[in-house]
DNA sequence: CAAATATATGTAATTATTACATTTTTGTAA
DNA sequence: TTACAAAAATGTAATAATTACATATATTTG
């Protein structure tokens, strides 16, 4: 439970009262939201709030390297305030998105020994897909 | 350089002509190509084809498990017919998807311990982003 | 052949995302 | 404080990917 406001100035993000509601949302919620979860959360509290100052927003937090954009889902993209490394699980029954941390002193991103030496490298992603633990239970 | 029709009666997908048509470029073209991509491609020889059919084909082949579905792009779900397990890598400038073959004898897909035992593993996919050699080049 | 089934097509709808012009808010300096 | 510039937010409309669905065509099977 971070701060939002914080949060935002400590990456050089103006806090306006629509960024730190959004940015407050991702950091409470970890549940890799898409652009329209956040905007249906917000609005009942904040009704001036556009969906295009969603996506305004999500990409100044994006460019500013303060959240992750996660494309594991063809639906619509998702967005992660954890930066740390870790990994995703979409489950194909009911579509949440699962944290996958990783292993103890081992970080998969770290080793990309196969990446031409002559290509610049900014960001990892690894996605599985599956069914969740629920959903295999509830599928008899 | 493998053959459609053999390729898709392998998967136990009835080869009809659009089908052989659009595996041919997936097996032809390792570029993954996006929906609209492999439409543009084949309608000048096709007169008759439909965008639609394209999509109708492509979920074809993916729930039969022939084609691999990247969301590497926020645009565009992207397709390709290498069923081998590799890695992907977007270029940030140029858009182009490149694929990343794994190191001899290590396949980090093959590795997942972090993954819950009762969750059920049906694919994995490793995204990188970035900027191509030929990008950086050009960049000055 | 005829019926049943599998494929393909076309149109229209849906939905995520972006472009762009306008308005509002905020920061700053006279 | 007031004025002005820059930053932020908004709204509308456009774009573009994808899907729903009804219809038509082709293929398989009895
Ligand atoms: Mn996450
Ligand atoms: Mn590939
Ligand atoms: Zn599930
Ligand atoms: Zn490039």
């Amino acid at each position: 439970m971070q701060d939002a406001h914080e949060y935002l100035i400590a990456h050089n993000i103006h806090p306006s009262q629509q960024r730190v509601a959004v940015m407050r949302y991702l950091l409470d919620h970890h549940i890799h939201p898409t652009a329209d979860d956040i905007y249906t959360a917000l609005a009942p509290q904040m009704p001036t709030l556009s969906k295009t100052t969603i996506y305004n927003t999500l990409k100044v937090f994006a460019d500013a390297g303060a959240i992750q954009v996660i494309t594991i889902d063809e639906e619509a993209t998702r967005y992660d305030a954890t930066l740390l490394p870790h990994a995703h699980f979409k489950c194909q029954k009911c579509g949440l998105v699962y944290d996958i941390d990783f292993p103890a002193n081992i970080d998969p991103t770290a080793r990309q020994p196969e990446i031409p030496k002559d290509f610049e490298l900014t960001s990892v992603q690894i996605y599985y897909q599956g069914i969740c633990a629920k959903c295999k239970r509830n599928q008899n």
